[in-house]
DNA sequence: TGAACATATGAGCAAGTGTTCATATGATGG
DNA sequence: CCATCATATGAACACTTGCTCATATGTTCA
């Protein structure tokens, strides 16, 4: 292997953020997150899995701090983390409609 | 579930996509690919793993459209696909950059 | 042509992933 | 305060993934 240029570190970190977004369940909670901030039920019903697959993918999702969270009564609401979530989206959907 | 408001085939196409980035060893081909057209030995080499484990990731990038080919004497030389490529894989590095 | 080099491929395996089911935890409001 | 609703969590699973090893397939040029 020769003499290092390119930053390994920074590879293992761009790669973590599509690894995420290379998930279909993941990108469509994220798309409905653009458009609207809903509960976990909601999310379910419109992603159209269980509950508890949306849970478990919203605890990642938060863990790479994607997606934010805040209590609404009985419900907890979950958000598109920052504008920039957004940007990287949008940003792949116009590159994928070429 | 609820009507459909979002495209979910682009939501496949577009996690596909991801997905095909959100591998380390790829993306460091990819990487090596933005800088210099290489051949498979020299790639194996820069990237640190088998011939064999390079070729293998070289055919699912040539199936995605995101490297080509063209033999240069006995050796094969790699290089990204088109502009598209470079600018999504920079357009990475910079939202990583922060 | 054929020995040597470059690349591709297939089988097999260990590790990782996403889902479901069951259940736990937590918070609310009557 | 406690029944109920909302969310989170853990175990188990089928499936996928990326790698290695061995070998096949090309290609070149002496």
């Amino acid at each position: 292997m020769k003499h290092r240029v390119i930053d390994t570190a920074m590879l293992e970190g761009v790669s973590e953020i599509f690894k995420i977004l290379g998930d279909p369940t993941r990108m469509h909670i994220l798309a409905v997150l653009a458009r609207k901030n809903v509960c976990v039920i909601e999310l379910a019903d419109e992603v159209g899995v269980t509950q508890s697959a949306i849970s478990h993918q919203l605890r990642m999702l938060k863990t790479m701090r994607l997606v934010a969270s805040k209590r609404m009564g009985k419900r907890i609401i979950y958000s598109l983390a920052d504008k920039h979530v957004e940007t990287l989206l949008k940003t792949a959907i116009r590159h994928f409609a070429e």
